[in-house]
DNA sequence: GCAAAAGTGTTGTCCTTACACCCATGC
DNA sequence: GCATGGGTGTAAGGACAACACTTTTGC
């Protein structure tokens, strides 16, 4: 039933059941070439944009990929690694990113197998104005994209659906906005990332109940229609009243 | 700003700015070690246990770990990995089983840098009654484990939190019950994996509402006390009308 | 004064919670 | 007959959905 893997059972002969030697052991590993892909999400004329590059490789001549780069030459974290990409490409370091899957079809990669970490990232557009633009480096609007190079579609899509489960359970969104907003500029957001419309009361109850918001006594400014009141996110508190959710819901 | 990998400018330079031999390119990337967990969850006794086995290390000598191995040594997928690492192990091949993260942390196996990407996966204890039990292959309860081999800890907590997360979303529960159940074991499957005790009479008419357990006609068998009625989920009709949740909630 | 978005409350419905009693079975 | 859990309903409170009018600003 169970078959141990060669490379162990000879480990074990050697000592008698325990193995002693671990760097040996992890030597004798087969290796992969591990890749970190990051989505790098944006919001900006109302729209979720998502950073991309045309592909070096000659056979995705024209097609898009995401920005992504091998990893873990030494001893570099995977966090890390992907901070490195994100530092590398787009010059900050202040930005929100997190894991959200591994990606290992055999043949996703052209070149043989290629083990890659997807990451997802959210940065506020208009802090980081690209000032490089190798390979056509930009933004593109996230709902009108259809072939990428690789399966970064499918990896796109991945992080997509991840982003748009995840906004509505934890503060991300705010991510992507200025420090001060509007709240019709967070419903935007929503609505844009999500993919529907809300009615504004209920969404501003909402926001309202949560108590999260601090009104910082500014207004809008330059907007062709009566100025409306900016907000900062309370992360502060939220940290601290963060609750355990509760409630069967399939 | 952009700082391109070594590898990557000498391809770009032998080619005028695109990559033709993607094999070459794949062959130059530096590779890592790749082993896949499975943190294999159970039902039994009104709690929730997984399977582990004594470490294989003589520095972790007396410590469990979780079931892996190496992975990816030809074209294998990694989810065929996971399932093949399940197959192997408990001779079971049509268990349940999600990717949750990927690890890497450079420290995390003392004999170098190791990537893992953690599997969870449910089974039905009755189902599978261990027959081998090399290495002390055998079912712990989950809220009593302490140390562990290498970060295994970690990774069980993470899919322990996944789980609590992934239960009340998704009908992954009836993986760890037998096909026919009372709501009586349904609810104490749920009550040990979040923590809570729940409300039998709630519990049972938010079942009710759903209507996706199937009243088999059945009822229990040998029970010291009144028997309860056996139910199957209807797992097919639950695929039909999977709704699209939508809902602020943070 | 017109266009465009800000701001604001109420009502009905649904979901969740809290809670207590009789019933069927094994011993 | 007693211990054990099975099975059931109701009422109150909270969250969400639907819905329209007045206000402020730029032009």
């Amino acid at each position: 039933m169970k078959k141990e893997p060669a490379v162990i059972t000879a480990f074990r002969k050697k000592n008698g059941g325990l193995i002693e030697n671990v760097q040996q052991l992890v030597e004798s590993y087969p290796r992969v070439p591990i890749t970190v892909d990051c989505v790098i999400f944006g919001f900006d004329e109302n729209e979720l944009k998502v950073l991309l590059i045309k592909s070096d490789i000659e056979m995705y001549k024209g097609k898009y990929s995401l920005l992504g780069d091998f990893a873990i030459d030494n001893d570099e974290d995977l966090d890390e690694a992907a901070y490195r990409i994100l530092k590398e490409r787009t010059g900050m370091d202040d930005v929100y990113l997190e894991q959200v899957r591994t990606f290992g079809k055999p043949s996703r990669h052209p070149g043989g197998r290629v083990l890659t970490v997807a990451y997802c990232s959210l940065l506020n557009i208009q802090h980081h104005k690209l000032k490089i633009h190798d390979n056509d480096l930009d933004w593109h609007t996230v709902s009108s994209l259809k072939e990428m190079a690789f399966d970064h579609k499918e990896i796109l899509d991945a992080c997509y659906q991840w982003l748009q489960k995840r906004i509505q359970e934890h503060p991300l969104g705010f991510n992507l906005l200025p420090d001060k907003f509007s709240l019709r500029e967070l419903q935007n957001l929503y609505e844009a990332i999500l993919g529907i419309d809300m009615d504004r009361r209920n969404f501003r109850k909402k926001f309202a109940s949560m108590d999260l918001l601090i009104d910082i006594g500014e207004m809008e400014e330059d907007v062709p229609h009566r100025p409306g009141k900016l907000y900062k996110f309370d992360f502060e508190k939220y940290e601290k009243s963060k609750r355990k959710w509760v409630g069967i819901d399939f």
